[in-house]
DNA sequence: CTGAAAGCGCTTACAG
DNA sequence: CTGAAAGCGCTTACAG
């Protein structure tokens, strides 16, 4: 028998509350019995039984945390961010993974978190549907997409995707480049490569460019979309400088290159979008405009604690950055 | 308010009893109340409170999974793998990050794991430490440690480590290389670091070669310290081929040794431990002795399931195999 | 096929 | 400073 809370109450000579006050340092008692009662607890070896506690204070104090196995490899630094955070809120966090493009996973992963009836939900590169949407305003917990902008019906805290194009291709223009590639990123259903897309066109025609339908390679944000981007761009295309739409995408088109014997960034240029570490460890070194992955983390976690009102949907942007390293 | 059995029960006129029953599919009720008490459920909106369940049944289907923010990459396949056969196993998952090397926030998780009564526990690329062996132990919570062999008195299933060492050396040594260093391995305080460099070792002596102190160069598995160790060798030491203590060491490596301008691997060859994915993304690709990480996650939680004797620990060795590319 | 009742291990007003 | 008692939302023998 695992042991409880009225075995320590027995011993100790004590009320089952007085002891879980005692527990649960709720105030109101005797340092000496209190001392006494964390002494047996040690002693038997007591662990709260957390089913028990929730159910009986009606309160949950654990954060539900909801990612991929992802092409990108931001997910870790915004992961740590929203742990840190949480710590720090005095919140646990448990992370559970959907499969990528699988609804059915989605929605299993998330009823499961309204059986545990988590604190708030953090969904990390994954976009929740409409469904799921509303299994969670129903079941009235909180949650917000972090890490990308979404056109859903759910608060966010992410870059400006639109800025990152733009930004991006801005730089690109004002470094000389004449004609300029935007690879790897999902264009026909991720909302997020379609905002980047914008700003790129828009940071074109801001320059008086215009917009050239092959000097656009689709993908899926992943280190093989760039391998075959750079297949792409090497037949078909005569851009001098390219747009990765994420590390890994840009990590690939470089690696494609060099497997074509195309130099970067003698050749081409290529400007990658994310920042992580990855582009310290390519070589050349990738630049990058940079996300601050670990922030958005910690903003959403504080969102979440400060929400005041679950039912309004918020949006919040964490600056960008531009670094300049060996590709560009 | 949220919906609970007894709203249901009210509704369907109905007790709550015959409505847990339906829910939990547990047989013994027509066929039409069941659909109806479905519909009813459905259109309030209901999901169970697992909380409570749990509590009322002393009951539990989730596996812990403790992980950290490590310096190696395999710990994805770990997780993969381990997903999938509890998805079989009709077990959820719970992850859960400790901090690398920082016992407290370790010994944190695993009582919250322990709070949860989860029905087991593994640890991914992280080693429990006595004193929570202990507190496992003491709430008898089987765990296991999968993806490394480990000293302490617990379950694992892992690769032979021993092995690793002994068969790239004996790769290397069959290839003709003479002199083989032996870079990026924590030797000092990691026990899966101190049996691939006995495997090393051995390996070495089999074929009648004395091992060189200069051909050991320390680390902690990670990028970094393929970095450094490529200065090292570069410095003081004249070996012909090296075994990365990990993927990332080697990639290390290779940038290492690229940025000092010795050619891999004309000048030096480079054997890399684990053959993760990445092995095909680096330029040239590393040859790796692979490990089947997914298949030691599925074999865990099948012991995990079938464990008899929660007392005992039991060791499981997963197969290895040579991959042959263009680092050596 | 269905219900009344006890119980899971805790917490929390309330009363003293 | 402490206890008796009710209750959190479920499940499960037991009886019918």
């Amino acid at each position: 028998m695992r042991v409880k809370i009225a075995d320590i109450a027995k011993i100790a000579g004590l009320s089952t509350a007085s002891v879980s006050r005692i527990l649960n340092d709720r105030g109101g008692y005797s340092k000496a019995t209190a001392s006494r009662v964390m002494q047996i607890a040690d002693e038997l070896g007591y662990y709260k039984d957390r089913s028990a506690s929730d159910l009986a204070s009606q309160s949950n104090h654990t954060i539900g945390l909801i990612y991929t196995d992802s092409e990108t490899n931001f997910n870790d630094l915004v992961i740590k961010g929203i742990m840190a955070e949480a710590t720090i809120n005095k919140l646990d966090t448990i992370l559970m993974i959907a499969k990528k493009n699988d609804p059915i996973s989605l929605t299993k992963v998330v009823r499961d978190m309204i059986e545990r009836r988590v604190f708030g939900l953090l969904f990390v590169s994954i976009q929740p549907n409409q469904q799921v949407i509303g299994m969670l305003n129903q079941a009235g917990i909180f949650s917000q997409v972090v890490g990308a902008s979404t056109e859903n019906q759910v608060s966010y805290v992410s870059s400006d995707d639109f800025q990152i194009g733009y930004q991006a291709t801005d730089y690109l223009i004002k470094a000389g480049y004449q004609r300029i590639g935007f690879a790897g990123a999902d264009i026909t259903n991720d909302y997020v490569g379609q905002l980047r897309l914008q700003g790129y066109r828009q940071a074109l025609k801001t320059h008086q460019m215009t917009f050239n339908q092959e000097w656009s390679c689709e993908g899926n944000f992943s280190y093989q979309s760039g391998i075959t981007a750079a297949k792409y761009y090497h037949n078909h295309s005569t851009v001098d400088a390219i747009i990765g739409a994420s590390d890994e995408t840009s990590w690939g088109l470089l690696n494609g290159f060099y497997d074509l014997g195309v130099l970067v960034p003698d050749d081409i240029a290529i400007m990658s979008i994310d920042g992580t570490e990855l582009c310290t460890q390519t070589r050349p070194q990738l630049t990058s405009i940079t996300q601050n992955f670990a922030l958005m983390g910690k903003t959403a976690v504080d969102r979440l604690v400060n929400h005041a009102d679950s039912s309004q949907t918020t949006t919040t942007s964490i600056p960008l950055k531009i670094e300049k390293r060996e590709t560009s």
